[in-house]
RNA sequence: GCCCUCGUAGCUCAAUGGAUAGAGCACUUGACUUCGGAUCAAGGGGUUGCGAGUUCGAGUCUUGCCGAGGGCGCCA
């Protein structure tokens, strides 16, 4: 937000250690100084300059000799525009903003800024995020809310952050285990056919699970139980191998069931205000890979072992030349001939870098999967993409029980819209009892946007590298650091600004501004920044502590400082812009985080 | 055996290599005739798993242990 006053500085620092004989200084950072009544930036480049000159030969205590430069840097730069005094302190060079043109010029960027306060400028380069990766003929869970609201997040962020951005989904429709249960379907329930989208998405994960049991062993199977297996696994089997001939049977039933399966996605992603661009299905991948196949074979990346009865493989660490096993060897196609996952994942990418013209790839799928992506985007570096090295595996953590882990087979699973219904009720019950006075048709609203919010947030609030143990009081709490928290400061904000009708177009920050307003001007003020680096980082976690750290600062603020019955016109016309540039700011990182910003609660 | 991720307050978690390691929950105390108390203010709480190394500076980087979870040629 000062970037221009901050460059031109960075030269003058530069320029002046360059006289004293240090060149080779790295490129200056700013950092904001510990909080102390006025706020300001500092670098510590004079560290780095201390620390290349005892590198050069020179006999100097690098700290003092970097405190010596600091205060020639310090001296060299005066106070310019803007600032009202530079200090060298521990070797820091910090200058501090003149505080009523810092504010005035923060405040009036978010308030007039709206929507687009924050908005990076456009890269011209284009990134497709992959998520909502559900197999058919399960239903969604909880698990899948976790990777469908990050991933959702991700894109909004990298999208505002100033990439061309691509939202992709790729549901898994195929193979044995989805067959299994269009087969327990066919023999078992034919005909049946449940009402309603939300009814019939979870009666045929129902079936599903039931029809693993079928063939799954059972400990101490009697012979005539284990018989009975054998004949069901068999017959799924041959339904595998009618699908992949395209037996018109099982393709109609398949087709079918998968749809009350998409149709189940398709309501939950409205729901999550999801809107994906490109769906690709893993049946349509299926042919195309079995070409690619042929092509890593015909360039001598992979070997055909199918005379011997085994599958066709890559060396991958025997092709880079290592030593010890990391990528290891991976199967790209079945002995008979079949696709994996793998192969699906290889055709996958090259229609994303050829026909979607992606530079850079996310994907956001479980951690579980490390290794596989690690192969696939080694195999595409052999092949030759360049674009391989701009793959990017975002890997997040299992959401499991206190018990164990969720399996939609085994059936122990946490259905995402039991959760959201159950937030809806309790919001209901909080609004009942703080609020009554809002109407049936705000309650409704309010509570599904609370509710959701609260489960985003707490999806969003640990990094992605932790795995999550789900309990429904921690997952719906509406206390501390919860989206609730959150929403609560955009209304209070909103509330304020309905109260004083109108706000005024300018406003100016020259008086001896509180601590809470300091901290919140100086927050607004980074909004921006970490947008760019949640968005470089692949971290929507950047943003939720932010958001929730700005609503504390609003919070405290609200608590300590009078708004409409402020001291003067003056203050408070300027803590109107504040509040103004502040709900804005929350309204644009709530957004972000594909939470809603209710105007009451 | 090898690879990946992680280990920070009683619990759950933060912290672009930088200044005094921060929040929430829980616990204790205080604040509603004041812009909405789903709030605020104050308090106790820490050898950042252990050791070494790199660096002016390490919770952060390297390495060795210890511990947890996940993964490893025809599941996805």
């Amino acid at each position: 937000m000062f970037d221009q006053e901050l460059n031109a500085i960075a030269g003058t620092i530069a320029a002046s250690l360059a006289e004293l004989g240090i060149p080779d200084v790295s490129e200056i950072k700013w950092q904001p100084t510990p909080f102390a009544g006025q706020w300001g930036v500092g670098t510590n480049i004079c560290f780095q300059a201390a620390a290349a000159e005892a590198r050069s030969g020179k006999k100097v205590s690098v700290p003092a000799r970097a405190q010596e430069l600091a205060a020639l840097v310090a001296d060299k730069i005066g106070a310019p525009p803007g600032f009202t005094r530079v200090v060298a302190d521990k070797a820091y060079v910090n200058l501090y903003f003149d505080t009523a043109t810092f504010a005035a010029r923060v405040v009036n960027e978010a308030a007039s800024g709206g929507p687009d306060f924050g908005r990076g400028a456009p890269r011209g380069e284009r990134v497709m995020v992959e998520y909502a990766q559900p197999n058919t003929h399960h239903s969604f869970h909880i698990g899948h809310a976790r990777n469908a609201i990050l991933g959702e997040v991700l894109a909004r962020i990298v999208e505002f952050a100033g990439f061309d951005t691509v939202r992709a989904s790729y549901p898994g429709d195929m193979g044995l285990t989805v067959i299994t249960c269009v087969w327990a379907y066919a023999r078992f329930y034919k005909g049946q056919e449940p009402q309603g989208v939300h009814e019939r998405g979870r009666w045929i994960a129902k079936v599903y699970h039931e029809a693993h049991k079928l063939v799954t062993a059972k400990e101490g199977e009697r012979p005539e139980e284990q018989a009975q297996r054998e004949a069901y696994d068999a017959e799924r089997r041959e339904w595998n191998r009618r699908w992949d001939a395209g037996d018109p049977e099982v393709r109609e039933l398949w087709r079918t069931t998968r749809q009350w399966s998409l149709d189940e996605l398709a309501d939950i992603l409205r729901t999550l205000d999801i809107k994906i661009d490109v769906f690709f299905y893993e049946s349509e991948a299926d042919e195309p890979s079995k070409g690619i196949v042929d092509e890593l074979l015909a360039r001598g990346i992979a070997v055909d072992e199918r005379a011997e009865g085994g599958p066709v493989i890559v060396k991958i660490d025997e092709k880079l030349g290592l030593k010890k096993e990391k990528y290891r060897t991976a199967v790209i196609l079945r002995s008979d001939g079949t696709t994996l996952y793998l192969t699906k994942d290889l055709a996958l990418a090259k229609q994303k870098f050829e026909q979607y013209h992606v530079e850079r790839s996310i994907y956001v799928v479980d951690v579980r999967q490390s290794l596989h992506f690690q192969q696939a985007f080694k195999i595409l570096e052999l092949w030759g993409f360049p674009q391989a090295a701009k793959c990017y595996h975002l890997a997040y953590g299992t959401v499991s029980l206190p018990e164990g882990a969720m399996s939609s087979r085994k059936g122990n699973v946490i259905f995402f819209t039991d959760v959201a219904d159950e937030a809806y009720r309790r919001v209901q019950a909080v609004i009942a009892e703080k609020n009554p006075g809002l109407t049936p048709e705000q309650r409704d609203e309010v509570s599904r946007q609370i509710g959701l919010g609260a489960i985003a947030y707490t999806m969003l609030s640990v990094d992605n590298t932790k795995d999550i143990v789900f309990d429904w009081d921690s997952a719906l709490s509406f206390d501390g650091q919860t989206a609730p928290y959150i929403q609560n400061a955009h209304v209070r904000a909103n509330s304020i600004l309905r109260k004083a009708g109108a706000v005024p177009r300018e406003a100016s920050f020259d008086y001896p501004l509180t601590a809470h307003e300091v901290e919140l001007i100086d927050l607004l003020s980074r909004f921006p920044a970490v947008v760019q680096q949640a968005a470089l980082e692949y971290k929507p976690l950047h943003m939720a502590t932010y958001v929730y750290e700005l609503a504390r600062a609003f919070h405290s603020f609200y608590h300590a400082a009078q708004v409409l019955a402020a001291e003067s016109e003056q203050i408070k016309n300027a803590r109107l812009r504040l509040v103004a540039a502040t709900r804005q700011t929350l309204a644009n990182g709530l957004r972000l985080l594909d939470i809603q910003a209710p105007e009451v609660m």
